[in-house]
DNA sequence: CGCCGAGTTGAACTGAATCAAGAAACGTGG
DNA sequence: CCACGTTTCTTGATTCAGTTCAACTCGGCG
């Protein structure tokens, strides 16, 4: 609980009474590895902190489906679409290894937008984040080779994605296992 | 001004004072074609909605530089990760044709952030539809071929995209303009 | 022990990049 | 408003990164 205390801090003052309601929502739950969080069609209902663990997005396809995101320790994750707009998610989000949420509901989390000052604030950093980190991605799939973008990765989770299997990382990267493994080979 | 007022008005319910105080801030421009709106190296210092015109987002790149956006009519057009991080821009904004906006500060935004009910939750709603939107283009450059990109923006924006030269087109879906070329008489 | 999924390696194929040259369109000054 | 020069678009030939198909290895697990 104190981690994601921490993480708000570092982004705004908080008063304790606009924590105490907060955290009063949050609800900490466990998850074995390889478990569906969120499943392609149903609505996401929660915003979650992650205390612990690595988690998959990725949209189901013939062979191999089609990985476009992992999240690890003190980030936000949630089927972000669907939860705003409260409609079906198009992907699934899976643990890869054992994690551990703080979870808030869409409902409380409407209910902090509105009972404190800081919940729109909140939200709005968030949305601003999340863009600027999608929009990162985006320009390295216009500009970057295959191999820059393995390269980029590498550089900067090392340890994290050490834990990912291969054809999980060489569908984030946009290529075939068989590529990655290539790429890999190349570069030592 | 009323363009403004009237998109607001869609996502939101806007009490008359509010929006004589954002208003207020409110200034019209008019640009001709061509014009640099936000050279690379420089902070964004606004948020800008546009009236009439076409924008074109991009880094100055050895031979053909890289689109990464068009902006158009009623959407609102920033360098928004230096606008919010108040940092340098990596990349130019340019029109395309003559355009008009309605642009607000950084500073006055941080005003209406603070002093108006509404602030933080457009500041929010701005972020989540950027998020949204730059999500949704980096699931097509990880899944979709050059050709089917080029057929969704052709659908979607058929009469924008015929004024917006080839070779922006090209860089934007991520091929070269020889390529485009090579796909336009594929598909007629 | 044998099976199965993950990773590696090879060979043939393909879509797009690159290099190059000519055609069309554009804008700018006389 | 025309003429010229520059930029943009097209088309062809060659090269290259990555795909696809296929076979083989390795490690974990029932």
């Amino acid at each position: 609980m104190e981690q994601i205390r921490k993480y708000f801090e570092s982004i705004t003052a908080l008063t304790d009474k606009d924590w105490l309601f907060f955290s009063s929502r949050l609800i900490q739950q466990e998850f074995p590895k390889r478990h569906l969080l969120l499943k392609a069609g149903k609505t996401e209902s929660h915003l979650s902190f992650v205390e612990k663990g690595i988690i998959r997005f990725y949209m189901p396809k013939e062979e191999n489906d089609l990985t476009f995101y992992f999240a690890f320790a003190n980030e936000f994750v949630s089927g972000y679409d669907s939860f705003l707009t409260q409609t079906p998610s198009v992907y699934h989000i899976e643990t890869l290894t054992a994690t551990t949420l703080w979870r808030i509901t869409y409902n409380d989390l409407q209910e902090i937008y509105q009972q404190t000052e800081i919940g729109n604030f909140i939200g709005r950093h968030a949305g601003e984040h999340l863009y600027l980190d999608s929009f990162k991605r985006e320009l390295s799939l216009l500009s970057d080779t295959a191999e820059q973008r393995y390269l980029k990765l590498f550089t900067e989770k090392t340890r994290l994605i050490q834990q990912i299997p291969l054809k999980y990382l060489a569908s984030y990267i946009g290529v075939t296992p068989q590529a990655l493994s290539r790429i890999r080979k190349r570069i030592y």
